[in-house]
DNA sequence: GTGATGACGTCTT
DNA sequence: CAAGACGCCATCA
């Protein structure tokens, strides 16, 4: 719905299996737009409470998060990733070698589907 | 209706 | 190798 952009980072951050976490980038790439990184995030910010949209899976290239208020808690988003089983490193950040979670061709179609 | 900002990332200098 | 500026779409003022 809305004009787009939004509800396909919606729709890819909602096929996030648990244990698994995508990064702003790769999932603005996904979208084909690299740049809009930032629409990502903002999408994030945007999210509409009542969906199930598992907005602690996405993180910045750095496998951190920047606000942790944004989920009503200091850490409630690295407890929830860990609740899940998303791999951590020791210095307390998410190991995305392990945890970065690629879309295949099938998910991406299948959204872009939803909206043509 | 126009301007500015935003959970970031990539390119250029 | 490092720092700075730019880019995207949508929402808020």
């Amino acid at each position: 719905m809305s004009s787009g952009f939004f509800a396909r980072v919606y729709e890819l951050v909602a096929i996030i299996p648990p244990g698994r976490v995508m990064t702003y980038g790769q999932i603005s790439a996904a979208l084909q737009s690299p740049y809009s990184a930032k629409l990502v995030g903002f999408a994030m910010s945007a999210a509409p409470a009542g969906q199930a949209l598992p907005c602690h899976r996405v993180i910045n290239r750095l496998g951190e998060m920047s606000p942790a208020f944004a989920f009503g808690g200091e850490n409630t988003q690295q407890s929830l990733l860990e609740a899940e089983g998303t791999p951590f490193l020791p210095n307390g950040r998410i190991n995305l070698e392990l945890a970065r979670f690629e879309p295949s061709q099938e998910q991406l179609e299948q959204i872009e589907a939803a909206f043509t």
